[in-house]
DNA sequence: AATAATACAGAACAAACGTTCTAAAAGAGA
DNA sequence: TCTCTTTTAGAACGTTTGTTCTGTATTATT
């Protein structure tokens, strides 16, 4: 291990904690560097590498990189490298992977399995972006008659239409008023 | 919608872009208020309300209830998150939602189609509790030499095996060496 | 052991920082 | 309407900031 990539794993646990990364001096105290100019280089070669990004008022807030501990990505093929280290993910990790635009998301429990076939069942809770784009194919919240379901949205000749993805259930052609209130963007379940 | 909640948002929004909150200053631009001293009460009432905290070098970082998003308990009455706190639950945030003891905790992507039908997909990221207690009919990875895989856990007469929910895969029942690495306590798919 | 490259210390400086104060403006409740 | 409370503006302050520079120590390579 690096110097460097010890450092960054210093930098790591501190953002753990404070969810923000110091200035430059505190970076000193914190790391052992009697230095600001040492933290200064130290955190252009992480910008470099990419595990550090400079804010618009100059700040120092981490980047891509910087959260990629949270995943332990090649465990199936290789030996699992990721697991043996017991480092905790970082839990901002989850939200900003499935929270695109925090304004406009939603999250709404699933209650029913009139979408089984896609994988979503009784209990999840799926994250609606009500702002997003939809086009035929995309799997929406939409409010019927004051009823809110979660069906795929469909293109039939005479207009849309909602499918459920379950055989039990029918295609739902809406007649009077209705309206898509977001698009599915995202899906959590908890199993115990 | 009250103008502290507007204000949250407009931070909420800043901080997914740069992973970081501005100055006070900066702020006061951001937010489109004159003053700096205007922001200095705003984020003081932020503090006191569980969204942002100060870190030990004065800066502004979000605290827990930072990350809470919207959640539709009547999915119809489709609201934003209440600053009140003593609201009924209309909001909460994933990442505590997903992970409960974060030092215990993986997330694995998924790897092939052997648990379709307990409605895992590839390309999901599983939650896993390296240190939970499991038993029969628990979701699991484990370790059989040197790859790691996810299936449901069994007891047959002969000992542990472990099952895929796809007919198309057999069942395992592991001869040499292997291990359980942790119980499937969440998942979290995201679709585009 | 000698050399080249990298990392660190320390000092310096203008700009920006957080914080406090007083007063005006805006909003809420009656 | 009037009164009371909250929010915003503006100016002021000592402190800290990010950045640059020069020189020394450390590390890696030969």
């Amino acid at each position: 291990m690096t110097k460097d990539e010890l450092y960054l794993q210093r930098l790591q646990d501190y953002y753990r904690d404070h969810r923000s990364l110091p200035s430059y001096a505190k970076m000193a105290d914190w790391l052992g560097l009697a230095s600001k100019s040492a933290v200064y280089a130290l955190v252009q070669r992480l910008v470099e590498a990419g595990f550090l990004s400079i804010t618009p008022d100059r700040r120092v807030a981490p980047a891509d990189r910087f959260f990629e501990r949270a995943l332990a990505t090649s465990v199936v093929r290789a030996g699992m490298p990721g697991l043996a280290s017991g480092d905790p993910p970082d839990s901002m990790a989850v939200d900003s992977y499935l929270i695109n635009s925090p304004a406009s998301t939603l999250l709404v429990p699933v209650k029913g399995d009139s979408m089984i076939n896609a994988g979503i069942y009784d209990g999840d809770i799926v994250v609606i972006d009500r702002e997003a784009h939809y086009k035929a194919g995309d799997i929406v919240i939409a409010e019927i008659e004051g009823e809110a379901t979660l069906k795929t949205l469909i293109k039939e000749p005479e207009g849309w239409a909602l499918q459920p993805e379950n055989p039990d259930y029918p295609v739902i052609r809406p007649m009077g008023e209705w309206r898509i209130i977001g698009v599915l963007v995202g899906l959590m379940r908890k199993y115990r």
